[in-house]
DNA sequence: TATTAGCACTCGCTTTTCTTGACTGCTAAG
DNA sequence: CTTAGCAGTCAAGAAAAGCGAGTGCTAATA
């Protein structure tokens, strides 16, 4: 099968930006007008007519525009759509945002939430770093209240974990300091494997008890959204025509709301994969059967040596690739930025 | 104003209830055919307009049946409604998920949320617990990542908080354990105003810079939501026919998303009141003019002497009011036990 | 005085019919 | 290969008609 020929590049990339724009379906008469294209409008219907049989392009109905399909989506997002970088002026701006904030790192994971999401006006998600090779740095007890303790846990990576434990009786905080001490000394370093082996030591003796919460943690680890994953922009997302009708809206509500659905994704793509750029997956097929009639741009930050997390946006079939696939990519690399440059000294 | 007769009283409390369930105006004749009334539709009739009257009741349009006003529901919620009890098996299939997660303190707020959502079927919100009188406890440093600190700063109510810091170099474990050592010493059992106080002495040290943010965590630490707070079942209400048009559904998104408003909402209802019970808010009037035509059912759990939270349903002004503040009552006491439990020794 | 049967009236909802006009695909000429 | 011209298609919108659930009122009844 050819390739398209430059003229029909030529139509369907202005027939999407201006479907993007207008969520209408897109006359023949409608593009020769708007664009001030030097052939005819029945030129541009045999046109249309050769990308409806390639599958980029539908027809509502008989005497209707036409309209893109998800192929056609994928055709213009690989091959055809340009770079629609954000204004530098918003950039600064952005930018300021992030320094204003720079000395608490968990609000750069609620910023860049809420940056993508009123930037892009459709709704964002954003996880925490973590890493494959969890390993353990350190833990930390402290007392809260009665037997309520504390428990904090730092990976290698620098990922926090905690959790608060009732404890079988109460104990003050020299004594948690000493069984957290003890547990550092003994655990420091290991990775899951590794405690797993130690763990018939510790059975039986006071540690226990904590003990099987850190070797617990350790294992869950490895999954995404284990931290605090934040979403912005959900709101957002219900001003688009697409999801004027309440079932479409409540389905893809369910979606965002399903931790497993979104881990499953986030980590198969952006950790998987190993090219480090911006991914577009347009609508579910096959793979991603769930995703239904959205769009997702997501991308890593971080470092593979050290720990990443993600940062996306979701939005009808119908979203601005353009301007997302650059927000998007503006924004991780920010993040990339901030944390590599609070490693150093 | 004499008060409503008996049989006012029946009436409306059975179309309130019929008009619950069905969502559909309510007429005359329906009332006495399902509930086998023994007097006429006509005399009904002549009811519903006294409580129309009275302005308890209207009619979307002149032949239609008639449909609850706020002040409608209000009157029900205060004196005619009975209490609808989870059925046993449902209530000790709750206490066995919360048994479960026993351990774990953090997963009673989310199994909360996710109870509450699960068996009204709209949305809920559960804060964590937080105190009125903050007074520092204890803190942490904990070395994660490069620059990167995480403090965590323990309130005399066992409240958590955390930050990760970005400081000017980096330091390693036993150092921060020595800063926060020297401000445990100083600072621990002081509230706002002391740490204010000392505040001058520590200008210029090498603590200066710990200390601001321990400073700042404990006066925000009035405001409610300044530990996350948890929602579920968003996507329930989007099934009940009131948010079908999609403008009412963003609005209702849009104030659900609000931190702000629920902070003040919450706050003020729950702990401004000494009614330890359930609290039921009705639509928006005055004083909440934002809810607009949503309800609120919340109440607190903890114990005014240490810490409170508050646990809540919010759905259209047509919900299951008997059921959702039976169930809002019942997990609410709930958390309560199991917090007291969790104190003793 | 309170209740009720009877009846005319109201008005939103549904269905039907008609009209409009924005498109297309095809054909034949340039 | 392009394009003007034209017949054909079909959703959307407006207008009309009928339906029917439900009311308010009146007059008779207990």
């Amino acid at each position: 099968m050819a390739g398209l020929t430059e003229r029909q590049k030529l139509v369907l990339a202005l027939l999407v930006r201006d479907y993007i724009d207008t969520a209408e379906p897109i006359s023949s008469g409608r593009l020769v007008a708007n664009y001030h294209l030097d052939f005819s409008s029945a030129t541009v219907r045999n046109e249309l007519a050769a990308l409806e049989g390639r599958g980029f392009l539908l027809q509502p109905y008989t005497s209707a525009g036409r309209v893109p399909t998800k192929e056609g989506y994928r055709y213009f997002v690989q091959k055809l759509m340009g770079a629609d970088e954000l204004p530098a002026p918003i950039k600064d701006m952005i930018r300021h945002q992030f320094y204003q904030v720079r000395h608490d790192v968990d609000d750069w994971l609620s910023l860049s939430a809420s940056v993508l999401a009123q930037h892009s006006k459709i709704a964002s998600i954003v996880t925490p770093l973590h890493t494959e090779k969890a390993r353990l740095k350190h833990i930390a007890l402290l007392s809260t209240r009665g037997r309520q303790v504390l428990l904090v846990i730092i990976l290698n990576s620098g990922e926090v974990h905690q959790q608060t434990l009732v404890l079988d009786e109460v104990f003050p905080q020299e004594q948690l300091d000493a069984k957290a001490e003890q547990i550092n000394l003994l655990a420091s370093g290991m990775d899951a494997k590794e405690l797993e082996e130690i763990n018939s030591e510790i059975q039986d003796t006071p540690l226990e008890e904590v003990f099987a919460v850190v070797n617990q943690v350790i294992k869950q680890a490895v999954v995404i959204s284990s931290g605090e994953v934040y979403r912005d922009g959900l709101a957002n997302m219900l001003s688009e025509p697409e999801f004027s009708e309440p079932e479409k809206a409540k389905q893809t509500l369910e979606l965002f709301e399903d931790r497993g659905m979104m881990d499953d994704l986030l980590s198969r793509t952006v950790f998987e994969s190993d090219a480090p750029g911006v991914h577009v997956i347009i609508g579910g097929e096959d793979t991603w059967e769930q995703l239904g009639d959205c769009s997702l741009i997501i991308a890593r930050y971080g470092s593979k040596e050290h720990a990443m997390g993600a940062v996306g946006i979701i939005g009808p079939l119908r979203m601005a690739y353009s301007r997302g696939v650059s927000t998007v990519r503006f924004v991780s690399d920010l993040m990339s930025e901030l944390i590599s440059e609070s490693m150093s000294s």
